[in-house]
This record gives C-alpha cells, sequence and structure tokens, in this order.
DNA sequence: CGAACGATTAGCT
DNA sequence: GCTAATCGTTCGA
C-alpha cells in the first residue's frame, strides 16, 4: 500500500469508516506532527455531537465541506482538531485524539514543555498543543498548507470502545485505535470483560 | 441575562 | 482514582 496525499474525495464515507481508515494515517501540520492512532466518530444524528442540536456559531465548520479541519474549544482551555467528512451540511466529524510523534519533535517538546515523547501527543488537547491548532484552523482544507495527510501505508489492527468523556451515547463505539500503540490516550476496555452481547 | 456544563488535562493521593 | 482549573457556548427564564 502506498502513501498518497489525501484529498476532500477521500472524506465523504461515514464518519465511522473515515475514522477507521485513519488509524496509521500521517498528520502534519506545517512539517511537524506523527501517525494517528486513535480517532472518534460524530455524526448529527448523534446524541453525543455536538452537531447533533443542527448548526451553531461554534460548530458550523462541522456542517461545511467535507476534507476540512473544524476545531473547537474543550473546557475552556483546549483546542480539538476534528476532520469533517460525509457532505456539506451533513454536520459529522472526526475527533484526532492521539499521534505517535514522528516529525518536529523539538518543536512539539517546546510547545507541550514537555520532554516525555508518550504524553507528547497522547490527547485530544494535547495534539492541539503540540500542533499549534487554534480557532484559525477551523474551516481550511486539509489537503492545503499548513496542513498535509497521507493515506496510511498499510493496514493496521484496530482496536474499538466507547468514546471518552461524553454522557450520552456510551453504548455506540466509535472510538478508534491502533492495537499495541503505546501513544493512545487511554487504554481500550478489554471487550472480553465487558457486559456480554455487544457488537462493534 | 445568568447558570450550567463540557468530545480535557495535570497534579496529587 | 479524584479534582481543580478555566471559559466559551448553549439554554432556560
Amino acid at each position: 500500500m502506498k502513501c498518497r496525499l489525501l484529498r476532500p474525495d477521500d472524506f465523504l464515507g461515514n464518519s465511522e469508516e473515515v475514522a477507521r481508515d485513519l488509524i496509521g494515517a500521517v498528520l502534519l501540520v506545517d512539517g511537524v506532527g506523527g501517525r494517528i492512532v486513535e480517532t472518534e466518530a460524530y455524526d448529527r444524528a448523534d446524541p453525543a455531537s455536538y452537531s447533533y442540536s443542527g448548526p451553531t456559531p461554534r460548530n458550523l465548520a462541522m456542517f461545511g465541506p467535507p476534507g476540512r479541519a473544524y476545531v473547537y474549544r474543550s473546557y475552556g482551555i483546549h483546542w480539538c482538531l476534528n476532520f469533517v467528512c460525509r457532505e456539506e451540511g451533513h454536520g459529522a466529524g472526526v475527533l484526532i485524539r492521539a499521534i505517535e510523534p514522528l516529525e518536529g519533535i523539538e518543536m512539539m517538546r517546546k510547545r507541550r514543555k514537555l520532554d516525555d515523547l508518550r504524553l507528547l501527543c497522547s490527547g485530544p488537547g494535547r495534539v492541539g498543543e503540540a500542533l499549534a491548532i487554534t480557532r484559525e484552523h477551523s474551516g481550511a482544507r486539509l489537503d492545503r498548507k499548513p496542513f498535509q495527510v497521507f493515506s496510511r501505508d498499510r493496514d493496521y489492527p484496530v482496536l474499538t470502545g466507547p468514546r471518552i468523556g461524553i454522557s450520552k451515547a456510551q453504548e455506540v463505539h466509535w472510538r478508534f485505535g491502533m492495537s499495541g500503540s503505546r501513544f493512545l490516550s487511554r487504554r481500550f476496555p478489554d471487550p472480553f470483560t465487558e457486559a456480554a452481547g455487544r457488537s462493534d
């Protein structure tokens, strides 16, 4: 499988499909970033999504064209990066929760004021800080400067589980992670210890 | 117009 | 594991 730059057409699928396909992709912002190891999918018909109640000033970019960034402020503190998908006006997106640092590591350490590689980009707020994401990026195309998103170079085993930090739709397992990665923001629950009868 | 609440993180127990 | 920090956004009165 050969890497190529992802374009808007690559984001036309459902958010859960796009989120799973992004595991192993490489995200760079101004040449700084790494391999995406954890994502979450959100959709308009999804009580846990900010797009659930329709367009507002805050979530407007999520209703824009696919293949663009949607950035929101989390807990009044953090900037979190999403990729808009599906179709314009739908309100679907993929939250980038963790990446494995590959490029510009010293720059990311400086921005994060932290040496520990494992904690540099292991969480949506940490990704935002390490890549210097701000509201300015919201609505920007992902195939234009400063963004570069490369398709995954091969298949990776993917874990699924409930999304983090939400109170609604806990039963929807739209969190995806690269199996075995040490850069996940949290461990995935062991499927064999969960309540029986569930299907991902 | 005021109150409540996060798609979180760091730091301490 | 628990909680404070911290503030933009949303929603009800």
